[in-house]
DNA sequence: AGGAATTTGTGCGTATGTATC
DNA sequence: AGATACATACGCACAAATTCC
């Protein structure tokens, strides 16, 4: 076996096709590289992609056609989404869907990483559910020299997409980072201030069996760090 | 592991799956699904059910085919084997099982036929059910010879299953008769004895729309008669 | 129309590492 | 130490569905 200590080789090949597929690397309909094929070049073997192709398929983002190919399917409503497919239901699965809070352009936070040249950024607040559950918050800032303004309605539909469609920016890398550190420390200034549901279920999040987790991610853009998300939830 | 002292969990797999094709509950030809989801569906590994069906294959009740499938045989002689199916649900299926009341070694009734050299046997009486229902009570005689004694925990599913690993009896051949007579005309001295569920059942059946029914059965091991079975039950 | 080629589906053997009894 | 069980991973051979020529 690997045995790196990390997730099992089927779990990264899934979750890094889900990215590809929601960055719009592969066209609606396209053809997947036969599997044998696919499984050489991405040095693995047939068995271990079959395993996180038949996850895609699970999550329908992928049509397996015995005896012609596997095509992949877009679906909108849950494109973006899969972007930080680590917040999932126990035993898997679950839809993800998004509420934008806010979308306000302010100067970047102090104690965020370096996520491009601008000294200002995109400050994007949603909240994130599996199957209507409030899982998750988040705050994802986008760099402000990608784009001037940007409204809440511009992302009603997929954060990548609107990337991709609207700024031409294509995701090449995503660097996640997992911590367990109880929620409460980590809250960022400002976050608990949005009221009522939220509030409230940081409030639950801080006192529930094994508290919650933290996660990080800068998003690799072309080469260029253009953004930076931190999210704090269930994992 | 499974611990709990019971028998290995392929054995128990392969019991079941022989319970549940002997019940009628998958058609003569019938393909399994593949195992790697039966596994995940039985909750067990794959290797594990390999060796159940590895044992169902060695009985005769599967053929396996290479890069096709699992496929349901079924054996006449077999299912004879497995003795106790005759009880299924009207419409077939229903998953059997059985709880033991009682193992008591005795001497045998007048009225037995005669199953064995010993004047003395082990009465065991069961419960059956198919899902869960009780469809049927079963008064099985074992010849005295066969073994001093016998615990109630030995009978932990199937009464074949000891017999061949814990007497080294195999069975070689078995007889049954059925009648469609009235219950009560039949019902052994000491068997209404049985408390509450048991005495209720009866009465139960008697009444039932077409009675009950009766069922004879004797068992050769290695060409001696050694057991002999009487049964009364909807069919 | 029909056979060959391609591609996915499936069983099978093997191997490693972990855990429990 | 050994048997049992689980999860992961690799690779092969054959079956079956589809597509191509």
């Amino acid at each position: 076996m690997e045995s790196t200590g990390a997730l099992p080789k089927y779990i990264q090949l899934s979750e890094m096709l889900i990215r590809r597929i929601a960055a719009g690397q592969f066209a609606d309909g396209a053809r997947l590289p036969p599997e044998r094929d696919m499984a050489s070049g991405l040095g693995t073997s047939v068995g271990t992609l079959r395993k996180a192709l038949a996850d895609l398929e699970a999550k329908g983002l992928l049509e397996r056609i015995h005896g012609s190919g596997n095509y992949v399917r877009h679906r909108p409503e849950v494109s973006s989404l899969y972007a930080f497919f680590r917040i999932e239901k126990v035993g898997g699965g679950g839809l993800p869907t998004a509420d934008v809070l806010s979308v306000d352009r302010m100067t970047k936070p102090a104690d965020a990483p370096e996520f491009g040249p601008s000294a200002e950024g995109h400050r994007i607040r949603r909240l994130r559910r599996l199957d209507g559950e409030v899982v998750a918050l988040e705050e994802i800032w986008l760099d402000g020299d990608q784009v001037g303004t940007i409204g809440i309605n511009d992302l009603s539909e997929s954060l990548y997409h609107f990337y991709r469609t609207r700024l031409g920016l294509m995701i090449v890398r995503v660097e996640d980072r997992v911590s367990v550190a109880p929620v409460p420390a980590w809250t960022p200034a400002g976050f608990q201030l949005h009221a009522g549901q939220i509030a409230g279920y940081i409030e639950r999040l801080s006192q529930a069996p094994g508290g919650g987790a933290v996660e990080f991610s800068r998003t690799w853009f072309d080469g260029a760090k253009a953004e930076y998300v931190s999210r704090m939830g269930k994992i």
